[in-house]
DNA sequence: CGCCCGTAGGTAAGCGCTTACATAACGCCA
DNA sequence: TGGCGTTATGTAAGCGCTTACCTACGGGCG
């Protein structure tokens, strides 16, 4: 019960304590270097009785690592995020790392702030999800050798490490699975164009068309930005015309949801008279009703891939990162039915 | 262009390169103490010249303070918590913070291990967005005089500093809007009644029943999770009750959603034919057709004001946080209309 | 029996920075 | 003109920790 003022026990108090340098205690509380077993278990019961912890800041200086990891995200909104950062937080917290959030909210200034604090050796490693733009400061962390991975680069040629997943094929098993179903009108919501992920996606469903003799309308295209209410206008636009598509694939579930709603709101049923195919396979997906059949874009995998790599880079500098593209697959629910003339 | 071995580059570096002393270095990178106005420039020039950024883990131990402070959430799922994040980051990125992220999952072992490491001298200070119960650990801040405030404090008697919502006042609301409308059987879908904030909600639904001579009908209460599902069959369960509710009072607007979809798979029509109002306004509720009507949370003003009151916290430490109740307001869109036989 | 090695633990040199204290030059007022 | 307050800058003492280096002891082995 001696007390300091309030503040901080240190390790020098733990070691006056258990009467040994501090260096011992060090290295007890490190599990590093030789220590009789009957010194460590003196050492552990003083740390536990008068509640020692390290001090971070100074571990961190003194030896170089922070065992923080920067995470830089343009927003929160979508559970899109929550995913990936579930799977992220997982790897994490397996190899006790601590997370600094970074959200840029789209602005690019605040992206390179960012880069300014993240470097003040705050953290040993930098997880990036980028919006469309692949953004310039990507090139000073390459230059710099800092280690930092991309998750779904949805940006263009980038050659560093990355992740992300088989969008071209994921549109392209959508397509074939509504085709397969009977559907040869089938309508596709696209994502933001910007993106090469959107992109990909539309060039799925064009290509399962082709390989299956159904020439692409262009009608049945209506540009998306990913967001739902775009998702909504443009089923509704999809609704409209004569004939009505009988499938509609939206490139990722918040649109479809969107289109959940049109459809429902023109007096449809969904699946008995349109059939809906989503994208992502966020949790909402198997809440909403019907259960949305979707491509499941591995979001937590996604993450904690992209961790275990950066955390593998942070450990071996010389490794040379590499571009994993994880598999998508079809969730299939209850959101697609054959066609109703079928 | 000489060259360090590529590491990082010091206020020694700059020191020695601006032919100044490197306390001089740091009292015009921090704006503090005496310096010449020529010295200023020149010792500017060289930062910027060989691009020096603070160590901040060297500036924290020195310092006594890291300019960061966490947030520990149960989790990232829905977007009431990104809401409230971007409250805290807008008031943190203003005042220089970062913010570090913790992710309880609703595992206690794992809050209690947070405790160790956020204690571990990382953070200024904490926000806490807890679960159900008020967590035991709270205490141990409380006693330890250690900077934090409780976010929509779910708990029971807490005391400490914090920020929430008028939930009964919010439940009152949305209850006599509906009932001034011409409701008289108005359907509930309650939160998960372990939360206090959910029980709050149900006791302003039921006194606003009573303040208008409608006695409380138990069959019309249905008790939900705050989640999708859960909302889904309790509106369903609301649906198949003879006489059918005119309208339903959902405790948040994500189980509100699940109530849309089963009023129209049950044929009926928002807004025309069964009324539906929500709790929270999370971004989707003005993105779903129709646009929900709600009871605003400022979610985005409690996140802030939690984050002021911390930063003040931090700042004068003798300062006795106090309890904030922000007020929630009625949003009114498109989902309620006059009972149809009116 | 002298050496070397494995084990145990102390000593001290930093990590990069903030800041209290010391020093010095320069008016300026009494 | 001596003393003092201002301004400008250097010196050095840490912040709490890791770790390289050194000492010391006890065997086992040739």
């Amino acid at each position: 019960m001696s007390s300091q003022p309030p503040g901080r026990v240190t390790i020098e108090d733990v070691a006056r304590e258990a009467d040994v340098s501090y260096a011992t205690v060090s290295r007890v509380v490190n599990n590093k270097g030789y220590v009789s077993e009957e010194t460590r278990l003196r050492v552990n019961e003083v740390v536990d009785r008068i509640g020692y912890v390290v001090n971070r800041q100074a571990r961190g200086l003194a030896g170089g690592k922070s065992q923080v990891i920067g995470l830089v995200v343009p927003d929160l909104d979508s559970s899109y995020m929550s995913e990936i950062i579930r799977g992220i937080d997982s790897e994490l917290a397996a190899a006790s790392y601590d997370l600094m959030l970074y959200t840029t909210r789209h602005r690019q200034n605040r992206e390179s702030a960012h880069v300014a604090t993240l470097t003040g050796g705050m953290v040993d490693g930098l997880l990036l999800i980028l919006p469309t733009a692949s953004s310039e400061y990507l090139t000073t962390f390459r230059e710099r050798k800092f280690p930092c991975v991309l998750i779904d680069h949805r940006g263009s040629n980038e050659t560093g490490p990355s992740v992300g997943a088989t969008n071209y094929q994921g549109g392209y098993d959508a397509t074939r699975y509504l085709i397969e179903l009977g559907h040869k009108r089938i309508g596709m919501i696209t994502g933001n164009p910007e993106m090469v992920c959107a992109v990909d996606r539309l060039k799925g469903y064009q290509q399962a068309l082709r390989d299956n003799n159904i020439s692409p309308d262009p009608d049945l295209i209506r540009t998306g930005n990913f967001y739902q209410p775009r998702g909504f206008e443009c089923a509704r636009e999809l609704l409209s015309l004569n004939p009505v598509p009988t499938a509609i694939f939206a490139a990722n579930d918040v649109s479809a949801f969107g289109a959940m709603e049109a459809i429902r709101d023109s007096g449809r049923r969904i699946g008995n008279d349109i059939s809906l195919i989503g994208f992502d396979d966020i949790p909402a997906a198997s809440n909403v009703y019907p259960p949305l059949t979707t491509v499941r874009q591995p979001l937590y995998e996604m993450g904690a891939t992209a961790t275990r790599m950066l955390l593998d880079l942070i450990g071996n500098p010389a490794r040379k990162g590499e571009r994993v593209l994880l598999p998508t697959s079809l969730v299939i629910r209850d959101s697609c039915r054959p066609p109703a003339g079928q």
